[in-house]
This record gives C-alpha cells, sequence and structure tokens, in this order.
RNA sequence: GCCGAUGUGGCGGAAUGGUAGACGCGAUCGACUCAAAAUCGAUUAUUCGCAAGGAUGUGGAGGUUCGAGUCCUCUCUUCGGCACCA
C-alpha cells in the first residue's frame, strides 16, 4: 500500500534517519563463517591527513560499496570492512611543530574522517574497524615481521622455511657453493659452522633471512640531520638539496633493516598472470620486477691471475666484444692497483663518480663517462682476442655482475661510449645464444631489476622493529609473549641529528638494546584485509577458523597509484605467511579494479592551492549522499580520470526527486506491458553492468528505466524491484520509499531481483537499410521475419527504389535485428 | 628512449564489426506564473537547403570488409609507468 499522502523529498531528514537506523539494527553486520559463501569486498584503507576529503576521495569507496550491496542483496556473505592506515608522516609533522605527543591528534584524525565517510552512507560492518597505529593492532605486524626474521628461503623447495632448519642443515653437513637468491658464497663444513663465533653466525645467517640488516645508501642532509626521501629533495646549482631549507644532500650508506622481496620474485611475476586486475597494473608490476634471462660469461684477466664475469642477454654478440666495462664500485679494482699503471687517475674517476648523486648518474641521456685500466687486459672466451679493461659510470655495480662487454655494433649505449672513446666498433655475425655460452663455459641466468626492500625508518611514528641489541653486538628477537613492543613516549619527536630516530634519545629504549629504527609505512598496510578477518583475536593475527573461511580478498578497489609498493609488498607478505602455512591462498587479492581521480572543474588536480576543492559534506548537505553517490557513478567509467562538475550533480538530483514524485502515480494494479518489458531489461543491464563496475552505464538505464516509467502504468511490485535496483546507488531514498510499501525489512537485506528471460524478447523490431553501406531509411518487421521477408519489405520502401533506380542489386546482406544492406551498382 | 593506455557534439560520456552521439549537463524555444525559480513539453554533431532532402563527420594518412569509432599498418596528441638494468 502506498501512503495516503506523500511528504516532499527531504534529503537531510532521510538520510540521517536511516543512517541511524542502519547502525541500530546492524543492517551491515558480517555473518560468522557458515554455510553461506562469502564475498570479501575491500578498499583500501585510507591515511587519515589532516586535510581531510574532497569528493574525489570517496568515489573508488562508492564503486566497492555499489557492489558489496549488490552482492549482499545476491546473498552473499559479504564483508566489507573499512579501517585506517593511521602510522606515517602527517601526525609526525603535527608532533615535531606542537611537541605533543601524535597519538591522541591520530585519534582525532580517525573520528573526523570516520564522521565524513558516515554522512555518505556506506555499508560498512564498523565492528571491524582497526587503526594500524593501535598496540592490538600492531602486536601482529611485529609477529609478522618477526616470523620473517625467522626464516630464509629455500631455492630448492621454492619456499620460505624457518630459520632452525636452515641452522639444523648447517649443523649436521654444513653448506656449499652460492646461494642462488643472496648471491652469497657460503663454503663450511658442519664442523667450521660449529667453530664459528656466534657474531659469525649471525653475520652468516643475516645473509638468508628475509628480515634482515645490512646496509643502504641514503640521502642524507648534514644540516637537517635527518635522512630524506627522494621526493624531499630537489636539485641545486651545485647536485642535489633538500627541499627545505635547500642543504645540500649526500649518499651515506647507513644500517639499515631490509626485506628479501627479491626471493619472491619469480613467484611475484609467475602469479599475475591468473589474477582478474587491470592489465596496465599487471604490467606495471611485471616491468618492476623486471626479469631478464640472459648469460654470465667469464673473461680471463690474465695480468692478476683472476677473470671478469659479465652478464648479458645478447650473448649471441659475443664475437663482436671490442671492450669490457665495469662499473667504478666493482669490488676487486684496489686488489689490483699495483698492476694498474695509471691507478691515480683511475682513483680519481671512481672518486668523481662517487660524488654524483644517483639522479645525476642514472639519467640515460647524461654524455657517458670512463677510464682505461692500463696494464690489464681481458681475453674473449669465444675467440681468444685480448681487449681493453674499462671503468664506466654507465655500469651499474648492483645489477648483473657490475661488469658489462662492450658490443658497439649491437648495443647503442655501448656505441655511444665507444664512440666518445675511439674504441673500435666490428661487425661480426650472430651466433646461437645457448650454444655459445655452453661452449665458453658460461651459465644461462634469470636476473631481475627488482631490488630488497628498506625496510626501516629513523622517524618516530611507526611501529617499533622487536628485536633487542646486545652490547656484543648479538641481535635477539623479543619473544610472543612480550608484544606488542609498545611506542616510548618521548621528549622530542624530531630526528636524532645523527641519522637515528627519536627512539635513540631515549635512555631506557636504548637501555634494553631495543632497536631504533621504526617500521615503514608499508608494514601495516600489507597485511590489515586479514586482521579484518577477525579483528578482535588477542590470540592470532586472525583465528583459523575464520582465515580458513574468509581466504582471499574477492574484489578490492583503490588507487592506481599503488602498483609497485602496497600492492607488491602485500602480495609477497602474503605468499610468505602461505609458504608458513597461515593462509590457504596463494595471492592475496584476487581481483582488483582501479577507481579514476576526481579533479577541479578547471581540469587542474583539486588542490588547495588552486582553490578548487570541493568538499563532500557541503555536497552532502546541499543536494544529500544519494545524489552524490549516484553522480560519482554516473559521471563517467569508473577508471577514468574525470573533472567534478557542479552543474552535473543537479541531474542526479533530478532523478531521484522524479523518482520520488513517481511514487506517487504508483498503483497496486499491474504495469503496462511496455513499462514491464523495459523493466527486465534493466534489470539485466544494471545486474551485469554492476558486475563489471561499469556504473555509469547501469545509472543510464536507470534513467532510461524511469523515463518509460513516467509515461506509462506502474505497478507497486515493478516499483519496488525499481527501487532494489537503484538502492546500491542511492541507499537511502529507496529504503524509504521501500519502507512505505508494506515492507518490514530493509531494502539492502532484500532479494536483488531476477529478469524473466521471456520480457527481454520484442515482438518487433526497426532495423536500418542500407544503400552500399550508407543508411538511406527504416523498417519495422516482426522479430521471426525471415531473411527474404525483411529483404521484400526494404525493397517495398519507395524512398529505397528511388536510391536503386537505375543500378542493379548484386548482393543483399541481412543482420537479423540489425540493419539490411543492400549493394548495388 | 622503452612499455602501457588515450583521442567521439558546447561539456561528461554511450556504442557484441551492423542505423555514431544512448544517458546526463548546458543551450534555444514553448507551457505554467503578475514575474522568477522549480516543473513539464519540444529542439539541439557540422554544413547546404524555404522544405523534402543532400553532403560531411569518431586526432591524421592509408588498408581489410557488403559495412569500421571498433580490425590491420604508419603517424601525431595527451596521460601513466620505467628509465644507462647490458
Amino acid at each position: 500500500m502506498k501512503p495516503k499522502q506523500a511528504p516532499l523529498y527531504n534529503h537531510l531528514k532521510i538520510e540521517k534517519q536511516w543512517q541511524k537506523t542502519w547502525q541500530d539494527e546492524k543492517t551491515y553486520h558480517t555473518d560468522k563463517p557458515g554455510k553461506k559463501p562469502k564475498m570479501y569486498v575491500l578498499d583500501m584503507f585510507p591515511y587519515p591527513s589532516g586535510a581531510g576529503l574532497h569528493v574525489g576521495h570517496p568515489r573508488g569507496y562508492i564503486g566497492s560499496d555499489v557492489y558489496a550491496r549488490m552482492q549482499r542483496m545476491n546473498g552473499f556473505n559479504v564483508l566489507h570492512p573499512m579501517g585506517f592506515d593511521s602510522f606515517g608522516l602527517p601526525a609526525e609533522q603535527y608532533a615535531i611543530q606542537t611537541k605533543k605527543h601524535p597519538g591522541p591528534f591520530t585519534d582525532k584524525l580517525v573520528a573526523q574522517y570516520k564522521q565524513q565517510l558516515s554522512i555518505i552512507g556506506f555499508s560498512y560492518d564498523w565492528d571491524r574497524e582497526v587503526s594500524t597505529h593501535r598496540p592490538e593492532y600492531y602486536k601482529w605486524t611485529q609477529w609478522i615481521f618477526l616470523k620473517l626474521y625467522d626464516a630464509w628461503y629455500d631455492t630448492k623447495k621454492n619456499k620460505a622455511r624457518p630459520i632452525a632448519e636452515l641452522i639444523a642443515q648447517f649443523e649436521k653437513t654444513g653448506t656449499k657453493g652460492v646461494h642462488a637468491v643472496t648471491d652469497t658464497e657460503t663454503t663450511f663444513t658442519a664442523k667450521e659452522w660449529k667453530a664459528f663465533s656466534k657474531l659469525e653466525q649471525q653475520d652468516m645467517l643475516m645473509h638468508f633471512r628475509l628480515a634482515f640488516e645490512g646496509f643502504a645508501e641514503v640521502n642524507w642532509c648534514e644540516e637537517l640531520g635527518t635522512v630524506l626521501a627522494n621526493d624531499e629533495i630537489v636539485d641545486g646549482p651545485d647536485g642535489p638539496v633538500s627541499e627545505r631549507g635547500g642543504y645540500k644532500v649526500i649518499k651515506k650508506a647507513m644500517r639499515q633493516w631490509f626485506m628479501r622481496i627479491t626471493a619472491y620474485a619469480d613467484r611475484l611475476l609467475k602469479d599475475l598472470e591468473p589474477l582478474d586486475w587491470p592489465s596496465n597494473i599487471k604490467e606495471i608490476q611485471k616491468n618492476w620486477i623486471g626479469k631478464s634471462e640472459g648469460s654470465e660469461i667469464s673473461f680471463e684477466v690474465p695480468a692478476v691471475q683472476s677473470s671478469v664475469s659479465v652478464f648479458t642477454t645478447r650473448a649471441d654478440t659475443l664475437f663482436g666484444v671490442t671492450y669490457i666495462v665495469l662499473a667504478p664500485e666493482y669490488p676487486f679494482l684496489s686488489e689490483w692497483q699495483n698492476v694498474i699503471t695509471n691507478w691515480k687517475e683511475v682513483q680519481e674517476y671512481i672518486k668523481s663518480v662517487a660524488q654524483k648523486d644517483e639522479t645525476e648518474r642514472t639519467s640515460a641521456d647524461k654524455p657517458k663517462t670512463g677510464i682505461q685500466l692500463k696494464g690489464i687486459t681481458a681475453i674473449n672466451p669465444a675467440n681468444g682476442e685480448e681487449v681493453p679493461v674499462w671503468i664506466a659510470d654507465y655500469v651499474l655495480a648492483n645489477y648483473g655482475t657490475g661488469a658489462v662487454m662492450g658490443v658497439p655494433q649491437h648495443d647503442e649505449r655501448d656505441h655511444i661510449f665507444a664512440t666518445t672513446y675511439k674504441l673500435p666498433i666490428i661487425d661480426q655475425p650472430l651466433v646461437d645464444k645457448i650454444a655459445i655460452t655452453k661452449s665458453v663455459n658460461g651459465t644461462i641466468v634469470t636476473k631481475y631489476k627488482m631490488r630488497d626492500a628498506i625496510f626501516a625508518r629513523q622517524r618516530y611514528w611507526g611501529e617499533p622493529i622487536p628485536l633487542r641489541h646486545a652490547v656484543n653486538g648479538i641481535i635477539t628477537p623479543l619473544k610472543e609473549k612480550e608484544l606488542p613492543l609498545q611506542l616510548p613516549n618521548v621528549k622530542s619527536y624530531e630526528p636524532s641529528g645523527n641519522g637515528e630516530s627519536p627512539l635513540a634519545g631515549v635512555k631506557a629504549w636504548v637501555k634494553e638494546g631495543y632497536e631504533t629504527n621504526t617500521m615503514p609505512g608499508w608494514a601495516a598496510s600489507s597485511w590489515y584485509f586479514l586482521r579484518y578477518m577477525d579483528p578482535a583475536n588477542a590470540k592470532a593475527f586472525a583465528g583459523e577458523k575464520n582465515i580458513e573461511y574468509w581466504k582471499d580478498v574477492d574484489m578490492y578497489v583503490g588507487g592506481a597509484e599503488h602498483a609497485t609498493g602496497h600492492l607488491l609488498y602485500s602480495r609477497f607478505w602474503h605468499k610468505f605467511l602461505y609458504d608458513m602455512g597461515y593462509v590457504p591462498t596463494k595471492e592475496p587479492f584476487k581481483a582488483l579494479r582501479n577507481q579514476g581521480m576526481i579533479g577541479g572543474a578547471d581540469g587542474r588536480k583539486m588542490s588547495k592551492r588552486w582553490g578548487n576543492v570541493i568538499n563532500p559534506d557541503e555536497v552532502v548537505k546541499l543536494y544529500g549522499a544519494d545524489s552524490l553517490r549516484l553522480f560519482e557513478m554516473f559521471l563517467g567509467p569508473f577508471e577514468s580520470h574525470l573533472p567534478w562538475s557542479t552543474e552535473g550533480i543537479i541531474g542526479s538530483r533530478r532523478f531521484i526527486e522524479r523518482v520520488w514524485r513517481l511514487s506517487e502515480k504508483v498503483t497496486d494494479g499491474k504495469s503496462d506491458k511496455s513499462a514491464e518489458k523495459l523493466l527486465h531489461k534493466t534489470i539485466k543491464k544494471v545486474t551485469e553492468d554492476i558486475q563489471k563496475f561499469a556504473f555509469n552505464t547501469a545509472v543510464s538505464s536507470l534513467m532510461i528505466c524511469l523515463n518509460e516509467f513516467e509515461k506509462s502504468q506502474v505497478g507497486e511490485k515493478d516499483f519496488c524491484m525499481f527501487l532494489q535496483l537503484l538502492a546500491p546507488f542511492a541507499p537511502h531514498v529507496t529504503e524509504e520509499l521501500w519502507k512505505q510499501y508494506d515492507h518490514t525489512a530493509s531494502i539492502h537485506t532484500s532479494t536483488w531481483p531476477k529478469h524473466k528471460p521471456a520480457l527481454l524478447v520484442d515482438d518487433e523490431v526497426t532495423i536500418g537499410i542500407q544503400v552500399n553501406g550508407k543508411v538511406r531509411g527504416e523498417i519495422t518487421v516482426g522479430i521471426g521475419a525471415s531473411k527474404e521477408e525483411i529483404e521484400e519489405a526494404a525493397l517495398a520502401v519507395p524512398r529505397i527504389q528511388e536510391f536503386l533506380k537505375g543500378m542493379a542489386i548484386k548482393k543483399v546482406i541481412v543482420v537479423p535485428g540489425r540493419v539490411i544492406n543492400i549493394v548495388a551498382a
């Protein structure tokens, strides 16, 4: 029954009221693991910043919410959670400036953010909210870190294993040869292993652990007394300077923690293939991992009774080698100094290269420099020819072997170098790569461009790394029951001035020997999706039953900018957890969709600087959350970057008002046949479109349906089905209208409509008539009309006869239901 | 430089090789109104024409096809990713 008198559409009242009801009644509550099929729909959780939301931010959330809502109505047990990635820079900066603890400030930001989200009407199960800066959460981030610390990668079994098993192997049989992942020479017997000091054993094991300590070049600013990220540095007149203050920035090797993501390079590449991800994201990850297959070939250097091993993907050009080039950092250079006759100049060259920064050195279009190592030559193993040995800064020390063979005839860079230094360029026939590699005793190898990831920040507002350093250098991981290792209070949030984090200034902390680095931003976000499965669990990062049931994320929605960061790190951690038996799936995110950004109406990025920021709170207040949601979905393809349009949202608002007004003329009886037929077409279209994230065309088809409804008689049942189709987009207004038709339960837990196939078929169809491929008219024919009948009818049209006058019909093509093309000359 | 996208009315965009421009915004005209707003109706790719109707048209140049926005070749624009990775 419809209400006697419909009130005016008041979005403020309706939206507030239903948001409260949904919250009170836990309409979007996720069921415990059971028989119901699961559907995990996840948003990339936000990083709460003081700036708050603009209308571009919720776009992805709206898309995933529409999807989640339809799947809920489809009968799935939907897990659709939200949380906050709450460690990081904004709160850190705030703490430095105000000298106040970032905790309360972060809590405030989280609350603010949540408030902004809540008025948009998302169907999140807020009972599962997580914030990564809370000790209950980061206890498990630390726990996973310890598991990584206590693991190594077994390249034979191609999986991670506990480090204890490696130690047992060392004690029993020792080890032999070069480890494929770490490139470390480890040759010792069991006896020798036992004779190692504790520290030596620790150092050796450090080459195997998946979380390990090492040294890395960082951007160091002496004046600021801190390490800077790449984007905090700008180019100055004499090399790089800090963005803030313009102080000189140099490269400095510092102790760091790392994650051995390179151990997983091949699996990260291979397992990408079957994922339902946007192809460009897969492509970006693929390029980032950068697999290349080639050969390692050894060139004898008789003068020093040694050899240089080069890596090449073009072993087939081996006969064209005219010189060998080493990276300036090539490890054995100083051992050869007595033989190198121009050692002084060589040394100077190496020094000058060291002063250049990374970007200066690696920009492809800068001139190539180098210097010959006089006094030594290398022997080409293919033909025994003697070739000169050079060092040059276009060769990178940390890729391949740090040495390359120069083939100017076939390599552009070598060609430039050879031309610059007047080295010979010779043309030799190509040979078979594999055969030549074998014949010169080389090996076929696979290399990756991807590097191990630095896992440390010299900042306060991050997870403490749960390790103790003893005075003698021995590192002891904390026991599980000692977790979480909570962040201590500090006097100053500023970096310490000698490159260490503010934790280094806490006496009690240092006395305990705790690690003073904190974890990077990507630690917490690499596993948060698992925590949502069982967010309150105090005994595990998530309970087994929950993990078994929820398994992985079915639909993940977020920005494409995480392609080589978060999305890669999460996959790495997940694979590790899989290897160790903690999760049942190899991949965390089965399907991924990227939302496009919304720019300012002026076509520029939405930013305070341009004064083009639109605040969603104001839009919601003025037009309503339903209008905002509908408009953001209608604006254009989900993945496209689109400009905001304040005029445009009026169309969505009008649409909702028209739906509201239509409800007044809905009858108890049946709908017109035409209206009913279109409704069922719309059901099919909307269902398919939401399924494939084509929200803009789904909304468009709802508009088309409404246009027809306004011209027809519409029955209550059909109108309610229409409301159901609209419900994921405009949850408030549809709930309000739905409840006016004697429904006690929420529209959002109702069953998604199914189209009747019989109603999709039309009796008649209008098709175009083409003459020689040009449209000259149209006819309406019965759906069952044969090709002959259509042809006859088309030829009977006077206008067509006019066109065909004086021409002979050569051929007639009939495409049923579409077009008829008459070919004549 | 390499890899991947992208280009359609005034604007956002739609279109399994089959009637290009759905849907929405904007605009123009009309109805309602004392008037305005809101609402409703009509028109709205360009161009020639009084009209009927014609010609042109999906960045550009070719091609395949009865038929191309869609497929192929070359090329340009814009945007992302990587960037001396041998």
